[in-house]
DNA sequence: GGACTGACAGATATTGAAATCTGTCAGCCG
DNA sequence: CGGCTGACAGATTTCAATATCTGTCAGTCC
């Protein structure tokens, strides 16, 4: 509403555009509105960002690069073992995912069509979160703490089956109640074949 | 359309739901479609399933209980080691799932939507299958080829980590190139962690 | 008498005309 | 100039009138 009078920068318009989707979801948020809601033409939003697909998937990337961001502090932690890592790395993955549809469904209702469409960026998010497990499965295996012949193909089979906690899809799934039990269940057993020596 | 003067049974019924379902998909797949497909009229429909609901949830069921008796066979395979009956379990599993959406997309979308709809008749199903799990995780835990205080919630976290194998909301994924050696990872990565003594 | 019909009321879906949106661009304004 | 506007053509969406569907039931027919 407030046309300030600053310059229009593609991040003004990255926000203005968050704030409309969250309103009027993904169906009806057009770039009319992100205009009107910045006080300029829609004509200058064209300006900064060639198509409305364009802007939906810049402000996808915002979106899921905060998710990474979050995530990426704990591969490295270097006081905790890979085994640690790992554990709160998905516990995070999940509390991060869970926090946001429950939060907001609204606006996580909007930001799940909006991946469904855009592939691209989708597909370089979960190379980006995959690359960060690998690095976390790489050190255990050079730990000794994990055992595997290649940490990436084992980093992206732990991402797949931990996709009920933290893939859109299942969102609806992460309100019922033994879903932390499910959670743990299935992070042990993955744990549990990663390490050289289990059942212990 | 052949008007085909027999009794009019249940079954009947079901079969001609399932032939308007491939035809016209869920949204356009009236009950008047179904009685002119048998050559009644609609009333006659509904002496035998008190709702359209109904009806589509028989023809559900149905569905889903070809997959879940093919599955049955494979669970006391006296023959076959737990693990083997367990690799032969998720296999089919897969394989039936990704044959149903590959042969008929359009009949996979159509149920894909009907069990969206259809929680009880869904839940009953995953029941069933995991059900079917826990028994053979618990004949390898008897034998001492498994280890879990739990076979019946390993069951679960077994089922829930191959869910991008055979949940529906996958199926686009199960025509890319990688998916085959992706599903072997995982199944790998849960045997190990189900057996006593891995790493070997 | 019991399976079936067909007309009916209320709910839902289809349709096409009118409104809005996307993306472009010649021109304005500071 | 260089960022911005606003009118425009074609594509898409909305909305209300119209048609179809769901579920019921009194009555038909064998």
């Amino acid at each position: 509403m407030p046309p300030t009078s600053e310059t229009l920068t593609a991040e003004r318009i990255l926000e203005a555009t968050e704030e409309v989707l969250r309103r009027h979801g993904p169906a009806k948020a057009t770039v009319v509105d992100v205009a009107r809601a910045l006080g300029v033409s829609h004509g200058s939003v064209y300006r900064h960002f060639r198509t409305k697909a364009a802007l939906r998937e810049a402000v996808t990337k915002r979106w899921l690069d905060r998710t990474s961001q979050r995530l990426a502090g704990i591969v490295d932690a270097a006081d905790r073992t890979p085994e640690q890592r790992l554990r709160d790395w998905l516990s995070t993955l999940f509390a991060a995912k869970r926090h946001k549809a429950g939060d907001d469904p609204e606006l996580f209702a909007t930001y799940t069509v909006l991946t469904d469409e855009l592939g691209g960026v989708v597909h370089e998010h979960l190379a980006d979160l995959t690359g960060q497990l690998t690095r976390i499965i790489a050190a255990g295996t050079a730990s000794g703490a994990f055992h595997t012949p290649d940490p990436s193909a084992t980093a992206r089979a732990v991402f797949h089956a931990t996709g009920r906690f933290h893939d859109p899809c299942h969102a609806r799934e992460w309100t019922s109640p033994g879903i932390d039990a499910e959670f743990e269940a299935v992070v042990e057993l993955l744990v549990r074949g990663l390490s050289r020596e289990p059942g212990r």
